[in-house]
DNA sequence: GCATATAGTTCAGATTGAAAACTAATTCAT
DNA sequence: ATGAATTAGTTTTCAATCTGAACTATATGC
């Protein structure tokens, strides 16, 4: 559900099923049945429809809801007037006075927002800033500032915060919130300390990639409604991807899983600067599309107002950068296919800019080296903008609770 | 555990936990704690050992034991004598009068195997016969004819058959039983008649690709006892793979993972059978690898006799094709490390019999192309013969069985 | 107003594992 | 030998939980 890894391997684990655990499992799944109406705001499930949803008598829904609306998860919303014969039944949705935190640490910005239950954001701040070789310390201090304000907001419009997750652009170990490596902050092996953030949630914030969470954001609310298995690679300074499988993050064994940005997609290629050759992100990464395209330097924003400018006027050098990086990301796609057996690509990041030109050459690259394997209406372009990494973190914090909704005080 | 897809997605299952379901989950970890020590002929565990696996009351176990035992899946070994002080505990085993069926059908070959519960191999049946282009039907007579010998060695020995899995090399589609492509076999869309092989197993038999028995038989009887996530690369007329992630099988969304000979490692290299171009296979597939060399044609055992002589006296033009295979392998794997976070990879099939001169070749590709990822004691050679995939198949059907004991009528 | 239909609650019954008391079988010290 | 100590396994009681049936609550429609 989350970003948790999802190879666990172990056959027998020393703890034992317990009866207890059979409640456990059936408020997780009362909970699912509530949320996966949420989308529809109108017509919230009664006790009745979860029932028949998830298979359990009425009675013993009527028993896992109340003890969910004790522990303030799950809250009624009014009857519902459905014009049939018989007592109206009362619909049930997800508390929208309980909230989760999405933070996010970029190269230029930090952001936080507050996501409800239900989905909504309810609150989302900003602030531009270089962190590139700032000191993490100092950055998670601007960081916290932003959390309180918005934890400041959640607490005027009665949201209580439970949880929350932070997106951070390298490699990084979940279990210990440590990044392991983010080249473009200049950080190596760095203990995050977390659990100054949000003092008062009971569950925490977790540590995930932007990419992987990017990745997410696409699947709770972008493409991922329509593919339930793809590739998504983000183009930031590096390129990043992310591995949805069967609806869920592929995480890999250590949690890192989907650096498509390392894919060897030409031997005899440039040097890389994970200290291999011919990597994707050697000519798919921004520094290369530039190049490539002659574009000066400068900020990298600059630079990205510059070459959509270009490819909108049909300059020569810009499209044909962005049709060779297309290219090659169809190389890379059509091994990922083959290895993993996908059969979908979505573009996002800087990459959504560059869409209608990149996605044409993705699927030409596609076609040369791995025909019939992703059809041409199975390559899309992100159209969520900068907070998709924001979403997916909230969106993972927020699975976290409706995954583990008995670890809450049934007071709230 | 066994080969079936390992991304399930859906959160909410249709069918709710009820308190029978605690016991089912307990059965499991009671046989899975019994079998663990399988590998330990002598100390088989006791039900108070059990007990401590499981995190169980000895109670409990009692219980979980007495009900397993009905159903002829575990049976009591005597009494253990350990010298310590206290009543001596009973050992218990998995059923050596309760097994499997493993099948293979290859190019040059067909066999069968019985492997009862405790993981021995108690019959093994081979049948040398040209399957290209033989019609399925044919082969399917064939490959019964086989089952049915073993079956009544099966009978003669009191060993009841619970299930079988057949192995093919192919893209296959487990749930129906077909075969999607197998183009040695010139196998196209053909719906094996699984149910006719075994008529009387009350789990049937299941349909796996070879190259991810392969990798499963290397998981439970080969490296994967270090190794806990690695990619299995399978040399044979094509190259096939398995990717094991967190001792499991990783199958992908429609169990057609792993094909890493598909892998684009030139972008400028020659075509593939698949469509494409610059695969692995064209660099590292038999004929690639025997064209290089300078090998004649002839059949495939020659050759590769040919080609492994030639090795053993240094002939040049041997090991250097040997060596381009391996670097190339090693740069599709240093792709697939990136991309799955994998850190070890073992070496099958046909390449085997090339481990020493092509394992070099592969650290040296993975050193240049992914440095640091892939150390070059985790690259190995697997040390199973020709056996490997029918061990695979035979091992997923007993997987299947410790996975779902109460299915099974408790009478025996 | 009353039959009908649907929502939700209450209560007895069955399944299951935990905990504790109990029986069984063995070693060790005297 | 004999009894204390120790460990294995069984029996009994109890609490948690779901199911199913009976019941109450609230609506529609004739």
């Amino acid at each position: 559900m989350s970003l948790e890894k999802n190879a666990d391997g172990g056959a027998a684990r020393p703890v034992p099923a317990r009866v207890e655990d059979v409640r456990r499992g059936n408020l997780v799944r009362v909970l699912a049945a509530i949320a996966q109406a949420r989308t529809d705001p109108q017509r919230h499930p009664t006790r009745a429809d979860v029932a028949s949803l998830t298979g359990l008598t009425k009675a013993s829904v009527s028993s896992l809801v109340a003890e969910l609306a004790d522990s303030g998860l799950v809250m009624e919303s009014g009857a519902t007037r459905d014009g049939e014969r018989g007592r109206p039944g009362v619909g049930l949705k997800l508390s929208t006075n309980r909230g989760v935190v999405g933070m996010e640490i970029n190269v230029d910005y930090i952001s936080a927002g507050l996501l409800d239950l239900g989905g909504t954001l309810r609150a989302d701040k900003t602030l531009e800033c270089g962190n590139r070789g700032r000191s993490p310390e100092s950055v998670m201090a601007l960081l916290a500032g932003l959390v309180s304000e918005v934890a400041s907001d959640a607490a005027a419009a009665g949201i209580e915060i439970l949880g929350g997750g932070l997106a951070v652009p390298g490699l990084v170990e979940t279990a210990s919130g440590t990044v392991s490596s983010a080249p473009n902050l200049q950080w190596h092996n760095v203990a995050l300390g977390l659990g100054g953030l949000l003092p008062d949630a009971p569950l925490g914030t977790a540590l995930y990639n932007e990419a992987n969470c990017a990745a997410l954001a696409e699947l709770w609310y972008g493409h991922g409604l329509d593919f339930r298995d793809y590739l998504f690679v983000s183009g930031e300074v590096g390129v990043g991807g992310g591995l949805v499988i069967g609806s869920r993050l592929f995480a890999g064994p250590h949690g890192q899983a989907g650096e498509v940005g390392h894919v060897v997609v030409d031997p005899s290629g440039p040097d890389c600067s994970c200290g291999g050759r011919g990597c994707l992100e050697t000519f798919a990464g921004q520094e290369a599309i530039f190049a490539e395209a002659g574009i000066p330097a400068g900020t990298a924003s600059a630079r990205l107002e510059q070459l959509e400018e270009r490819l909108g006027a049909g300059n020569t050098a810009a499209t044909s950068a962005v049709a060779r990086a297309g290219r090659y990301l169809g190389i890379a796609a059509a091994s990922t296919a083959r290895l993993m057996d996908l059969s979908a690509v979505v573009l996002g990041g800087h990459f959504t800019r560059m869409g209608p030109w990149i996605a044409p050459a993705v699927v030409r690259g596609l076609a040369e080296y791995a025909p019939g394997l992703v059809s041409p209406g199975r390559v899309a372009v992100s159209e969520l903008g900068q907070s998709a990494a924001l979403l997916g973190a909230a969106g993972s914090a927020l699975r976290s609770v409706l995954a583990a909704p008995y670890s809450l005080a049934p007071a709230g």
